[in-house]
RNA sequence: GCGUAGGUCGGAUAGCGGCUAUUCCAGUAGACUGUAAAUCUACGGCCCUUUGGGCAUCGGGGGUUCGAGUCCCUCCCUACGCA
């Protein structure tokens, strides 16, 4: 018996895309939905009532970060994630097997979770050459993650303490933090891995898949949902495999987790959603863009969580319909018009580019703010319309028009 | 007028005889996809046949030296002190 209920309302014709409800303990999602990121039981420079204002749904932490600050145990006696963060709607939290990759493989090479053909072939070369200069490279890799049968050796990026993650470990902090949907510990590889190495992480994340999954059914209380992380890095073999394994195992619902070529996201999200199982809520871990947005809902998927709206906001980049903008770019400092005129954020409604500008210059805190949530304003709205267009049968159409102007 | 300390990119600096003049800020762009991130990268004098190359440049002028931002002379300017 799940704690969480998904109900499929209706299919985009021909596609495995659909809209969905799904309950939770803490409130019911209507998917596709997108998911804020709230890494460390916050979302940057946001008040849980301004994340709510813009029509988020559900929020979701990281395991990795809560264990070493302030500790799950602190969590769990502040009244559990819930509480602690005075968020009240449905949360999740990701088991820290991303971390694996971003503090190991990826970490200070400048290597994302999603590549491009062009830049991956540079990138390719690049490592083969660290390769083969030997040792310098390979420990640079171990340097805050180290992977075993058993586990994750880490490396606090707060203190360089050691710590150690088995799946079993993952699940228990993750109860500790107390929220509705929890992951069961995986390993996110590099885009960059070969086929081989490929496979033996994903045998890897499949058997600590198990042990995840036995594990919450001896030691769960029934409060909790488990999400089941299907990887393969971008070879259809094996995320298929994956997708066969993973579904056919007892979780509450499926992460999409992983590495891919920019290209494919869209194919390799249809690869596996025919293999899940069609009665449970589907998850693409960390994607967010547009593009990716659009061929997510269509193949399948229900929810997404990404960094990207918040993280680019902070960073002076700002949602348009036709395309990202810049907002430190000197031609906006003369422009006293909003983001967009028809936006119905509170960022727009209230302010102009100029004063963003002049706030992003100035380095003031509340840049941060405003862009935050005219950001997450715009990447919310989107799904939601997408789930509109969905129960409207126009999808496609929505899609097409989106597309053209804002990837002109 | 005398003394002292100085004049190096838009600002602030490092360099104190050795070849490529440093760093920070400001500036101009770019990147960011389960947050190591209010972060990171590039550019920033002129010219060319531009995956490179050439010529400049440290207040002005002159000198010493194989070689000068650096040493010497002189002038100009700034700050402080003394008259």
């Amino acid at each position: 018996m799940s704690s969480i209920q998904f109900t499929p309302e209706k299919k985009i014709k021909g596609k495995l895309g659909r809209a969905g409800i799904l309950q939770t303990p803490h409130g019911v999602i209507q998917t596709p939905a997108f998911v804020v990121v709230g890494t460390k039981a916050t979302v940057k420079a946001l008040t849980p009532e301004q994340v709510s204002s813009l029509g988020a749904q559900v929020v979701l932490a990281n395991t990795y970060h809560l264990y070493l600050q302030p500790g799950h145990e602190r969590i769990e006696k502040g009244g559990k994630i819930q509480k602690f963060m005075n968020w009240n709607g449905p949360t999740m939290t990701d088991s820290g097997g991303f971390q694996a990759f971003s503090l190991g493989a990826a970490f200070g090479n400048g290597v994302g979770k999603v590549a491009n053909s062009k830049a991956s072939g540079l990138l390719q070369k690049a490592a083969a050459n660290a390769a083969e200069e030997g040792t310098e490279a390979e420990l640079e890799t171990e340097r805050f993650a180290k992977i075993t049968e058993d586990g994750v050796e880490f490396r606090s990026v707060i203190d360089g303490s050691q710590h150690f993650f088995s799946p079993e470990k993952s699940i228990d902090i993750q109860y500790s933090i107390g929220a509705d949907m929890i992951f069961a510990f995986d390993e996110c590889t590099s885009p960059l891995a070969p086929y081989q190495y490929q496979k033996e992480a994903l045998g890897r994340t499949h058997r600590w898949a198990e042990r995840c999954l036995d594990h919450h059914k001896k030691v769960g209380n029934g409060t909790q949902a488990l999400m089941g992380i299907v990887q393969g890095g971008r070879f259809e073999e094996l995320r298929k495999e994956s997708a066969k394994i993973i579904g056919a195992m007892d979780f509450d619902g499926f992460g999409i987790g992983g590495s891919f070529e920019k290209e494919d996201i869209n194919t390799a999200v249809g690869w596996v959603n025919e293999f899940l199982p069609e009665n449970k809520p589907r998850h693409l871990l960390g994607i967010g863009e547009p593009a990716d947005l659009f061929g997510g809902v269509e193949n399948g998927i229900d929810l997404f969580d990404c960094v990207a709206p918040t993280r680019i906001a902070r960073n002076g980049s700002l949602y348009t319909h036709d395309g990202k903008i810049n907002i430190f770019n000197a031609k906006f400092m003369d422009d006293f018009t909003p983001i967009e005129s028809d936006c119905g954020c509170y960022t727009c409604q209230h302010y102009t580019k100029a004063y963003l500008s002049h706030l992003f210059r100035a380095k003031e805190i509340l840049a941060n703010t405003l862009a935050s949530m005219h950001n997450l304003y715009f990447i919310i709205t989107l799904v939601k319309r997408m789930r509109q267009a969905i129960l409207n049968d126009s999808f496609s159409e929505y899609k097409k028009s989106f597309t053209a102007r804002y990837y002109h």
